[in-house]
DNA sequence: AAAAATGTTGTTAGCGCTAACATTAAGGTC
DNA sequence: GACCTTAATGTTAGCGCTAACAACATTTTT
């Protein structure tokens, strides 16, 4: 690999400055707010003048500047997000649904990654608040002490602050939209044990911020022990979670070679499941026969591999969409700035719903 | 599914509007003009100032308004990026190394999807460059002319442009950096010919925009002519890749059912090949002895599926990383708006690795 | 001790745009 | 024709911040 860089002589030389409204209203020979009034409000601007600002754009290509517009108006078109990571799968289909919700009524999005690192989530709020948005969109209800002091400023300054994908959220006036996780366990658990399954194992995230995960953990638990069984929970690795899976299930095996080998996995995702089962085909073990694995979060890849991964779908796009549709309830909303209809709390309630595949 | 809304009566009416460096002044007995020092080159504050003001802030809890700061200054530190797909495995390690060398540096990454629509990559253009990026790094050379217009009144006016992932830039005086795709592609096709294939079929992207995918089929295919072999092009199915990789494996397998056999496929993409290998799989196909399989990629899913797939590794983080120190370099330069210095075009010379596993 | 250098804070102006109001012209009403 | 309405454009001020320079106090140099 090597990094070469050719110096190019000098181009044109006109390091012109950035059109402006004013060149535009030069061009055209109007104010610089006909200009203006023309972007936003056209009918308020006579045909013929308007023709005249056209073809004046046009010629000058024109882009306009978004602080001066935002600093001028006091209002941001742009909604903030914090997503733990937005490569992963179970997240990118919620930003797919937002983003899409959002640019349909002309919002933009900017997006933030976490790394699933509370510290990091604070220095991002803080980065995204500095932008003046629209609204602010988190992921989850757990945050640093910092972070709640920073929301609740912005909040009362007339910055909505949405949670999503918990059921409920850090302060009651701000908005929730999510599931109950501790009950999408207890689905996960109830399933296994109606198909016969008494020895049930949770896997949880390697994660350690992976809050959703674990509450799905101490929710699958719980139900087991209400069904009189106790459940036990393992800890996947950290890193990339298909070879994570693997690993599980091989230390499992070498761990209970004398042991009942018939058992139930529950995983804290559907990658974690994909990695079991691959794990599983190599060793020859029967998938659901010897061993029944239950997934989370309805993956792409879910369903392709051979046999498939049963799973637990989450409403990924849903949180996404009704994110989006909340926030555009409150540009529409009569006093829009105010605390108070910003603070009205949302709930979503969803269901996560069992997909079964060969695997239980 | 159901969004209930429960209005939560008066919270505190000081819906307070944001604290200024104003307020932060007045707090600590000094001017604005003192704490935005502070703030930007604090060794030019005394040190008991200095406490003052830093103790105004820790109270009024001020987070700096970026649009008035940029706008005050002419400068910024956010960097717009355009992505085809962030969900995609091939560019998420891309926006990571590059999200991760500049935040090093201090900048900030606005990031879009355009869905590898040139289109809507042209409208994405324009709104990031209503934010006044420091930089705009694009995906590939292929734009509409309206970007191109856009993208040399943005260079000219002192924004540098990079197009990553390609060998070569739209225009000369944007940066590229990249690799040969045709290149790649006849890496990929020598390789199966050394290995004795003679029957060579290369799978392309559904993806109409795709260019890239396009450019290793067209190198796929002329290098397969140098060596006297014509290779055959079929296209996969939009939607989900590992879908249409299964699907494409089952068209081949009927149509050739009389016909030769053996065959060596290459695929645009590793979450093809993934497909194509589990169908392989489930037809009780054995792999490479009847088919050999080739990615491109090196996605996280191509080692850890039963067999692996065999594939070209692209040096996704490598582009990002070196990218983020391009633009790092810009800022750095002695004469730094200049469009002389900002032209300089940057090439970065990959060779994408072929990694062997069980199934070529 | 005067001059020069340095350190620290304040003053002024303006970035590019838009809200709010002011002004003018054109048409309608009595 | 004096009055009111409406339509179209212009004027003024200011959003929150920072560059550039000015003003002073303190130290260092000669």
């Amino acid at each position: 690999m090597a990094i070469f860089s050719v110096p190019v002589l000098a181009l044109k030389t006109t390091s012109s400055r950035r059109t402006t409204l004013a060149d535009v209203a030069r061009h055209s020979g109007v104010t610089t707010m006909t200009v203006s009034r023309f972007l936003r409000t056209p009918r308020l601007v006579a045909p013929d003048t308007a023709r005249l600002v056209q073809a004046a754009l046009d010629r000058t290509g024109y882009v306009a500047n978004k602080q001066a517009g935002i600093l001028a108006s006091g209002t941001s078109s742009m909604v903030a997000a914090i997503i733990p990571n937005i490569a992963h799968s179970i997240f990118s289909e919620t930003v797919q649904g937002l983003s899409e919700t959002l640019e349909a009524r002309g919002f933009e999005l900017l997006l933030a990654s976490s790394g699933y690192s509370l510290e990091r989530e604070e220095k991002q709020i803080r980065a995204l608040l500095g932008w003046n948005p629209f609204a602010l969109v988190l992921t989850g209800r757990h945050h640093t002490p910092g972070s709640i002091r920073l929301l609740t400023a912005a909040h009362g300054a007339g910055t909505p602050i949405v949670e999503m994908w918990d059921q409920s959220s850090s302060r009651p006036e701000f908005a929730h939209i999510g599931f109950d996780h501790a009950a999408a366990g207890a689905l996960m658990a109830q399933h296994l044990i109606a198909r016969g399954h008494d020895s049930l194992v949770y896997v949880d995230s390697g994660v350690a911020e992976d809050f959703r995960a674990h509450e799905r953990g101490a929710g699958f638990v719980q139900a087991a022990a209400q069904q009189g069984l106790q459940a036990r929970v393992v800890r996947a690795s950290l890193g990339e979670p298909i070879a994570a899976g693997r690993l599980v299930l091989q230390q499992l095996q070498d761990s209970s070679k004398s042991k009942k080998p018939h058992r139930a996995l529950a995983f804290a995702n559907d990658h974690l499941a994909v990695g079991a089962l691959l794990q599983a085909q190599d060793l020859r073990l029967s998938v659901p026969g010897r061993m029944a694995l239950l997934g989370f979060g309805d993956f792409p890849i879910a369903g392709h591999i051979s046999g498939g991964i049963s799973t637990v779908a989450a409403p990924r796009r849903a949180i996404g969409q009704a994110v989006g549709q909340w926030i555009a309830r409150c540009q529409l909303s009569p006093n829009k700035g105010a605390a108070v209809e910003l603070g009205a709390a949302v709930g979503l309630a969803l269901e996560p719903v069992l997909i079964q595949r060969a695997t239980t």
